[in-house]
DNA sequence: GCGATCAGCT
DNA sequence: CACAGCTGATCGC
């Protein structure tokens, strides 16, 4: 749970997260996604007050997140002092001053956060420097590369602080299955289990928040289904994932929730009631997402836990591990961090002690290391500027020249002057939005309501509207009416790496023309390669890379190489060890280079350099050895 | 009656 | 396997 205070050193006048206390003087208000520990005094009257007497102060989010804020009658007040922004856009934000008139002016810019459906976070770049507060995030190893704005042209931008989510920063923490082998896991379960019959139906116990749209989205993907949830206002302008969801009880997969639905399962109930028209009763399992961890040389992950004769815990993560969290703050090296949430059992002293290590300061004075078998491949152009000969090569790898990065900026921020909805509805215009029906109807027909519906809590966080519980026909009603209104972009609700294969492609091919591809819904997606399960080469290549640091950071291209702050508290990591890491921390972002008489290195060779190395010896380069510097 | 806070629960 | 949020009790205004 995040205890961030609201505000950071550098801007003071704004607050994010945070809008209790010392916040209601703030003057510029930054919500980075849609959960209630970082929505603290958002529905305050005194707030309320404050906007009603201003005629500068806004609510800065994305549009997912607006929509999810303004489904909640509570918060609906804030519609006129909410202003949507584009992810990826830098957008210039004056911070006034209403009694003095003084302003200052900061970009901001919002980078895809990967926690839940909207969620962000803010780059802030401004006369105090730049700012990167985190918000609740979950990245992958080697997922700060792939943002280009936190590059410039080719190297990482000069970061002075960051604001993390530290949730998980703690070594018991190390690594959790990235989404991929998780959602793996879940599909083969659930795969299993609904195709016995149609009888066999599957509860996912999650919990009331936002988060598992995209485990719905991949399931309902899978096995040409919709997911029955308790209401779909929240999604009515999300049509990708309004095409997965359904209020429609007749269906194998069930995320529906009721205040006494585990009372309800124990007794084979869904907390929707449903079952079978023959009175056959419906075999259920319950999957309940939830948070695993391995240790550092832990070789088993398992991501499916059975804790009952129906029951299974699934790996389901928000936030990133230890080791993401590193590689993260490993990569920008900024001069401070400051965590923004502090582990079970560790107290606000020792996280920081423990972020120090990761500063640039510390990291600065690091040792030597060798690097033996080349450097990450990388998804950005990294190579030095003098390199990039044409501009439109400039432009490629985001080396833009100041002038024109200026223009872009200057572009954007009339763009968002005008009204964010136009800027909606433009975007809905451009990139035809893609919908698609799914079929329920194979097993539908054994399916009746025989119980009463739950009665639906007036204030409950997510429903805004009358229900309707009439299945398809409804939804595709809705789903025609979103085509029309001006619904936030589909970027703004998963980053790629939250999406199949196939919806990736799907969502190159929706930019020029709406997909047929589902509406047939015989596709079978590709959903994982083998990308989990890396050949001997690239094992090699993750060992060695894992104990160097990033390739080329800002100012440090003639440095030696750095050491990685966790093999400098835990000690050197043998080769044989890291082998037994999971694949789920490795990556296909390596690189081997070919040097000509060079050769696969043999693990014994890797194992005896790295002693010479632990021991501080020196490694003599021959030719045809692996020593290289 | 409303809001803040905490314990307990999942 | 520890996140996010609900319910209910208590207290103060």
């Amino acid at each position: 749970m995040s205890s961030f205070a609201g505000r950071m050193k550098e801007y003071p006048t704004i607050s994010l997260d945070r809008f209790d206390r010392e916040n209601l003087h703030a003057r510029a208000y930054f919500l980075s996604h849609c959960h209630k520990d970082h929505m603290k005094g958002l529905k305050g009257p005194l707030l309320k007050r404050k906007l009603q007497f201003s005629r500068t102060v806004r609510l800065y989010c994305s549009f997912v997140t607006k929509e999810l804020l303004l489904n909640n009658r509570k918060y609906a007040f804030w519609e006129e002092y909410i202003v949507p922004l584009e992810l990826e856009s830098p957008t210039q934000i004056s911070l006034v001053d209403e009694s003095s008139g003084e302003s200052e002016e900061i970009v901001v810019t919002l980078l895809p956060a990967g926690h839940c459906p909207g969620s962000v976070m803010f780059l802030f770049e401004g006369s105090r420097g730049n700012v990167l507060y985190t918000g609740d995030f979950r990245f992958a190893v080697g997922d700060a590369s792939r943002i280009e704005h936190l590059h410039s042209g080719s190297r990482v931008k000069d970061i002075q602080s960051v604001y993390l989510d530290s949730t998980f920063y703690d070594p018991r923490f190390y690594q959790i299955p990235t989404r991929e082998v998780c959602l793996s896991g879940i599909l083969e379960l659930v795969g299993n289990w609904i195709s016995q019959s149609s009888y066999h139906v599957v509860w996912l116990n999650c919990k009331a928040a936002y988060g598992y749209e995209y485990l719905f989205t991949n399931l309902g993907e899978e096995f040409n289904t919709q997911i029955h949830v308790n209401s779909l206002s929240m999604f009515k302008r999300m049509p990708e994932i309004l095409s997965y969801v359904t209020t429609d009880r007749r269906t194998q997969i069930h995320a529906c929730r009721h205040p006494k639905d585990e009372e309800y399962f124990q007794g084979n109930r869904l907390p929707c009631g449903c079952t079978a028209t023959d009175g056959t009763p419906l075999r259920i399992i319950s999957i309940k997402p939830s948070t695993m961890w391995f240790g550092e040389r832990t070789k088993k992950t398992n991501v499916i836990i059975k804790t009952g004769a129906s029951s299974f815990r699934a790996c389901f993560s928000f936030h990133s591990s230890y080791s993401e969290i590193k590689d993260f703050l490993s990569y920008l090296k900024p001069v401070n961090i400051y965590p923004s949430v502090i582990p079970i059992g560790r107290t606000l002293t020792e996280v920081s002690q423990m972020l120090k290590l990761m500063c640039r300061n510390q990291s600065d004075q690091a040792a030597f290391v060798y690097k033996p078998l080349g450097v990450l491949k990388r998804s950005r152009v990294e190579r030095p500027t003098y390199d990039s000969d044409s501009e439109e090569d400039l432009f490629d790898s985001l080396d833009l020249a100041p002038v024109r990065r200026k223009m872009m900026i200057q572009e954007v921020i009339k763009a968002t002057r005008q009204s964010p909805q136009k800027a909606a509805s433009s975007l809905s215009e451009e990139e035809p939005l893609l919908v698609a029906v799914t079929d329920t109807q194979s097993v539908a027909h054994n399916y009746v309501d025989c119980t009463e519906s739950n009665d639906e809590d007036e204030d409950n966080e997510r429903e805004a509207e009358p229900k309707l519980d009439v299945g398809n026909e409804a939804t595709k009603e809705k789903m025609e009416e979103s085509k029309k209104s001006n619904s936030p972009k589909w970027e703004d609700f998963f980053t790629t790496e939250m999406l199949s294969d196939s919806q990736k492609s799907q969502s190159q091919s929706c930019c020029s023309t709406t997909s047929p591809s589902r509406m047939t819904g015989s596709q079978t997606p590709d959903l994982f390669s083998d990308e989990e399960t890396p050949n001997n080469e690239e094992n090699f290549s993750l060992t060695l890379s894992a104990s160097q640091n990033t390739d080329l950071p800002d100012t440090e291209l003639l440095q030696p190489e750095q050491e990685r702050g966790d093999e400098r508290t835990t000690g050197l990591i043998l080769p044989s060890e890291r082998e037994e890491l999971s694949g789920s921390q490795a990556s296909s972002d390596f690189d081997i280079p070919c040097t000509p008489e060079s050769k696969v290195p043999q693990p014994d060779e890797l194992f005896q350099l790295y002693r010479k190395l632990a021991s501080g010896e020196e490694v003599v380069i021959r030719k045809g050895s692996q020593g290289s510097v």
